[in-house]
DNA sequence: GCCACGCTTCGGAAGCGGCCGAAGCGCCGA
DNA sequence: TCGGCGCTTCGGCCGCTTCCGAAGCGTGGC
């Protein structure tokens, strides 16, 4: 019964990897092959089986002045094969996110995620927001629509940055950041159209989804024709 | 692309391996709790979860003064359970051996497996052979049989040993050994009751086996009452 | 009975890798 | 704006592991 790392370590050494490489197919090979294949001297090789051997990863029959060695089973070559997979992928992975942290979250108190991305379209695409000086302001039709919502326009212009775009990391197109993007969010919330979820108990990264409520769904397709 | 060795020794270290099983359930945790885990200091850790990112097995966000990590994809946590499997498992295992070679094979001249015990104990059991001084004799019975099979039991005497049980190590029951065990194996070899089987390509272990024939099926029933 | 061969054990040297303490950087809250 | 906090980098020490050469042991062949 020895450790996780125990086991890896025996196949974490140079050496004892191009050994067991070698063994994979099945096939039994003696002491001095492995010392060849390995490109070690006979004694490092033997010191080398000795800690596979004891560590289960091979097993060894004796035969005349030969030592046949071999993998130690159906699960020592799997575990070796799923090890090849994970050395053979590309190294660096993106951040895997979860369906429901795609759909909606809070990124820096704005809605980001498909529903940030989609009500960002939306507002520029409808001409609610004209583009200006690397940000966006509200057009006059924009301005009524939201005023309407009962969005706080006023304490949105108080921000540093009125409204700006903010790249989307799980959808690669940009949401609505700035004050416009808090007070929508602020406002989204408050009417309950979008609620948070504590993360679950098979939950990966603890940041909380933003779920749209069944009548939230509603109310985004009605005011701003966002498809769910 | 990294290599085997190098994937398997960032779970060989009992820091990185202690980090990676605090991940498997999938959670993600901050550099701060897993140094805890690791019962490393932050520095240590700092250093560790680098090399795990920079690999490939964890993956990491940078959220405020935070940082989360969690495992690298769900290939990393197969790997590690598949690595947890082997660390249970008893560390020695016994030369496997597949079933060809359990069936028949020659031990020192002499057939071992499953045959060679079977005729073991049909030739004591049916009263050919009785005991004597740690070996074996025959008894008239048996001498006329044996005699009517062509088996050439002077030569068997010339032997230092003329009968005895050697010990079988896939069966764990003894066959016959000796130069009355030679002189069988001869004989079921040259009237190709037995052949030998080359080693197939799938092979483990670089032993022939010895396979029964149709016609020595037949005669090994006949002639020992030795079921198939 | 001797030598050749395969493999192992022993002893010593070199290198790699992990750990800590101190210092530095960025984020957060007051 | 300042201090606290989480985390990282740097420098240095220590221990483990791996390797080779020399010698020893058992097997097999002459």
């Amino acid at each position: 019964m020895t450790s996780l790392a125990a086991t890896a370590a025996l196949i974490g050494d140079p050496s004892r990897a191009a050994m067991l490489q070698a063994l994979l197919p099945g096939e039994a090979l003696t002491a001095g092959e492995l010392a060849r294949i390995a490109g070690i001297g006979a004694p490092a090789a033997s010191a080398q089986l000795k800690a596979l051997a004891e560590g289960g990863l091979v097993a060894v029959h004796a035969q005349g002045r030969h030592r046949w060695f071999r993998l130690g089973g159906e699960e020592v070559a799997q575990a070796i094969e799923t090890l090849l997979g994970l050395a053979a992928r590309p190294a660096r992975r993106p951040w895997p996110h979860d369906e429901a942290l795609r759909r909606g979250r809070l990124c820096w108190h704005h809605v980001a995620g498909r529903i940030g991305v989609g009500l960002h379209e939306r507002l520029t695409g409808q001409g609610w927001l004209e583009p200006e000086g690397g940000g966006w302001v509200v057009t006059p039709r924009g301005e009524a629509r939201l005023v309407a919502l009962d969005v706080d326009l006023a304490a949105a212009r108080r921000a540093p940055r009125f409204a700006c775009d903010c790249m989307d990391w799980s959808e690669r197109r940009p949401h609505l950041a700035g004050g416009l993007g808090r007070e929508l969010a602020t406002l989204l919330l408050r009417r309950k159209w979008l609620v948070r979820i504590e993360p679950a108990a098979t939950d990966t990264l603890r940041r909380r989804r933003l779920h749209p409520t069944p009548e939230g769904l509603r109310a985004l397709e009605a005011e701003f024709g966002l498809a769910a």
